[in-house]
DNA sequence: GGGCCTATCTATAAATG
DNA sequence: TCATTTATAGATAGGCC
């Protein structure tokens, strides 16, 4: 139906392809609706463009469909859905680990003691030399941790111990020139109280005085004497 | 398209709906077909009958593209069928599990004094003090059982010891009477031999002689010296 | 503007009452 | 079966990101 007959097989043009899609696919679902009305039938239509995009007609809810429909060729019950096989799977995993978990716990308990009333002498013979040697194992490795704690913290005291005396010496070659710096300051007022009370022309009176030392203190001192 | 027009709205005459039924659902999967054809499309299409009857189209397998709708749709996951909750809850059951499994085969190697490494001084001092503890238990409790043991043994032999008695006893009785028996025995023969030296008239002497000593020795004896 | 989708028009094929 | 209704091919335009 249409301006000619068309062979029934992939359109080839992008453009018409598409176009077609949109028409055959809108009468598809008017069609189905039609159905479903006229003949009272349940329908579930679904419908995936080319490029992934998802179209549906269902008159009735589509998961129901499906279900009923899944219940209805379902009589060869060799197909599961993945779900199905999921829960089943999972099921029996959560089980065979519980039982797992069960023993873990009897193990565990006996270990610490607990529980014992259904063994007899010889299991509790057993048990004990269990635990002897992992009693000994782990005061060996306690033995080794704490020698090795103990040699990391002498290691530290050491290493504080050369740091100390590094910023000690340092401090006292600080503490050294400070004091030079005092002695050669102390020299200097010396030098400007003298100029004060002998230079009868106030020269150099009036300049600034800043809290650094002139570079070449000796010098001035020589020169004025030679002066 | 046909002799006349119709609304689309039930048709109550079953042989009419049964007749359109047919011709529409045909024309339906046909039309399916065509499109999935001719524009490349992943087509899923599932009619009920009203009787319940199933027919079904698709150009794919039928479970992958419901599944694939569902993904499609899924973006409000708000309904999930119940093969999916019970995959999911079993799912989230087991990964619970085998951590749970993990974190018991940890203790239990540490019990055991295995996998220590991961292990500080202060653990391991804890480690030590609870397989002390444990030790202690199954000592005291191996005490007991072999406390009871001893004691059940004990008691077996008392009662072995009493048996014993009390056979010895028996048979001391038994011995004696055939002591007596025997006693019984050698006196009638002594008499027997007397009877043969000096009865004269040969009386009684063709009687067989049984086992059985008589009833009445003693009286035949105060008989015999009374006479 | 460009790619993708849909609507409109019309002649004709297809569906179907 | 077949008259008649419907669907739609082909071409093109409109709308939306």
């Amino acid at each position: 139906m249409g301006r000619g007959k068309i062979e029934i097989k992939r359109i080839e043009s992008n453009t018409n392809r598409q176009v077609t899609f949109c028409k055959r696919r809108n009468g598809l679902l008017k069609k189905a609706y039609e159905l479903s009305i006229l003949c009272d039938a349940e329908i579930t239509l679904i419908v995936f463009s080319s490029r992934g995009r998802v179209y549906e007609y269902a008159n009735n809810n589509i998961k129901s469909t499906i279900e009923k429909y899944r219940k209805a060729t379902s009589s060869a019950p060799t197909t599961w859905s993945t779900q199905e096989v999921n829960a089943q799977f999972y099921q029996q995993e959560s089980k065979k680990l519980r039982q797992q978990i069960q023993m873990l716990q009897n193990t565990t308990r006996h270990l610490k003691g607990e529980g014992l009333d259904c063994l007899n002498v010889k299991e509790l013979k057993q048990l004990e030399t269990r635990l002897e040697k992992g009693i000994s194992k782990i005061r060996s490795k306690k033995y080794d941790a704490i020698l090795a704690e103990t040699e990391a913290a002498e290691k530290r005291d050491i290493e504080l111990e050369n740091e100390h005396a590094f910023l000690r010496s340092k401090l006292h070659i600080a503490e050294c020139e400070r004091e030079q710096q005092l002695n050669a300051n102390t020299a200097y007022n010396t030098f400007q109280a003298y100029l004060a009370r002998n230079n009868p022309l106030q020269l150099n009176m009036m300049e600034p005085i800043d809290d650094t030392p002139p570079a070449y203190v000796p010098d001035q001192k020589y020169s004025l004497r030679l002066g």
